[in-house]
DNA sequence: GTTTATTGTATCAATATGTTACAATAATAA
DNA sequence: TTATTATTGTAACATATTGATACAATAAAC
């Protein structure tokens, strides 16, 4: 992906690429009780943005959306979904880009085609915190996870585009059985009614979250148990299916 | 929305849209126990297709779907959904739309702006079929009300955006309460439950339905009841907040 | 061995949903 | 006018799901 920037700012007319459209994509970890998402932050400019990229002319959107996470996360197989176009005109603003590309020492032409106006198609994913291994961009100093509670501030609606997709992620966590992405392989029920407590942001009720999880059939009980504290050891579970739940569109 | 064509066909280059990005709008109705949706026959090519249009490169792109929907049905504030974006490479096909130009006697140049690849913005809408009259463009013979159990065949990937938008339609019914936006202004609680067992393609429990619905406090019951068959005469009820459920992004 | 905190699960309560039953009644026919 | 018919509104009960409480089991620390 190192070179995918400068195919994109040499290239004034954004040759081989859709024009104006754009991906932003956000990954969702969790550590430490917390939601996490992956954050790029650009070199010299002080400005923190989603993982996004551009399609090109011969792949699927969501291809590209898939391109882009890889090659922030070096992981494959990622549960990613779709959740929502945001193609307001008041999201148009040019000044970031191109403070972003100055910052790199490349004054682009007034027309160029990244400082026009762009639909960005948004995408939500959900990783594995231990496993997956930021990685930033050539254009990008640092990619880092950052607390759902303490984000910096964003670049452009980049925060309204997270909020939105943790809204789409409270209201398909009970449908779909996607939580399980964002655990580790073994995990205690404890570390799960966590997980859910955080993504739903309520307390759960232990014996009930308990007896559900284990009579949906999805979950293994590890031989082994966990160790640390002062007090009877949980059991360790693991989810059943493959975690591989690849997007199905 | 006669000139909007017009201001397409000619502008080889686009001018004043964004280019690449397309609506589809699949309008849906309610009658005679059936859903229905919207479509459009194109004049001489015997294409039926989706009311759709392009964004304008001074709208939204929530407008702009508003304003597809408003010019096909001469209705406002219709509940407008946006449900998913279309951007696979294999839905890239100019021969439909140039059939169309070509039926009308315009042959487009080979690099013309509409023969080249779209990637479309699907929203579903729900209206009130008595309500809503049926306004064909200036390149469609017809718009028509279509069973969904009796699609013709259609334009491109069409048929899918269909099935997606239903989907979400079954997805949302319980969740969010727009229903009712497919109901005229009074109905009985069988109308009601037809509804519901129409969308969710299964048959329901009359007691326990209506005990739900009556139960959400959202229906007002009207003094006067219906008439017509040879038994006892059900009541009519309203829909208590505004039906206005216009999208909220 | 005793203490401590937490887990796994049983038990009962409260709520929601599935099922059956039946009185009420508008139109129709006798 | 009265009986018939089909359908509605709702009660009553059964079953299923979820909420709340309780308690034995136990790994670590002392």
């Amino acid at each position: 992906m190192s070179k995918e920037f400068r195919r994109q700012e040499g290239n004034v007319e954004g040759i081989g690429f859709l024009p104006g459209l754009a991906i932003d994509t956000v990954i969702f970890g969790f550590h430490d009780s917390q939601l996490k998402v992956l954050l790029l932050e650009y070199k010299n400019t002080g400005l923190y943005a989603l993982p996004g990229g551009f399609v090109h002319d011969d792949e699927d959107v969501n291809q590209a959306a898939r391109r882009v996470l890889q090659s922030r996360t070096t992981l494959s197989n990622i549960y990613l979904e779709q959740f929502y176009v945001f193609g307001d005109l008041s999201r148009y603003d040019p000044t970031p880009l191109k403070a972003i590309m100055e910052a790199r020492g490349y004054i682009p032409p007034a027309d160029h085609w990244l400082l026009k106006r762009f639909v960005s198609v948004g995408y939500y994913a959900l990783v594995d915190f231990t496993k997956a291994i930021p990685a930033p961009d050539e254009i990008s100093d640092t990619c880092n996870w950052y607390s759902l509670n303490e984000l910096p501030v964003l670049m452009q609606d980049h925060q309204q585009i997270i909020s939105k997709a943790l809204q789409t992620l409270q209201r398909d966590l009970d449908q779909k059985l996607i939580g399980f992405n964002l655990m580790t392989e073994e995990f205690t029920m404890g570390d799960l009614q966590s997980l859910y407590e955080t993504i739903l942001n309520k307390k759960l009720i232990r014996a009930a979250f308990q007896r559900k999880m284990l009579g949906l059939g999805i979950l293994e009980r590890i031989a082994k148990k966990w160790t640390g504290g002062a007090h009877k050891a949980p059991y360790l579970y693991r989810f059943i299916s493959d975690k591989t739940f690849v997007e199905n569109n």
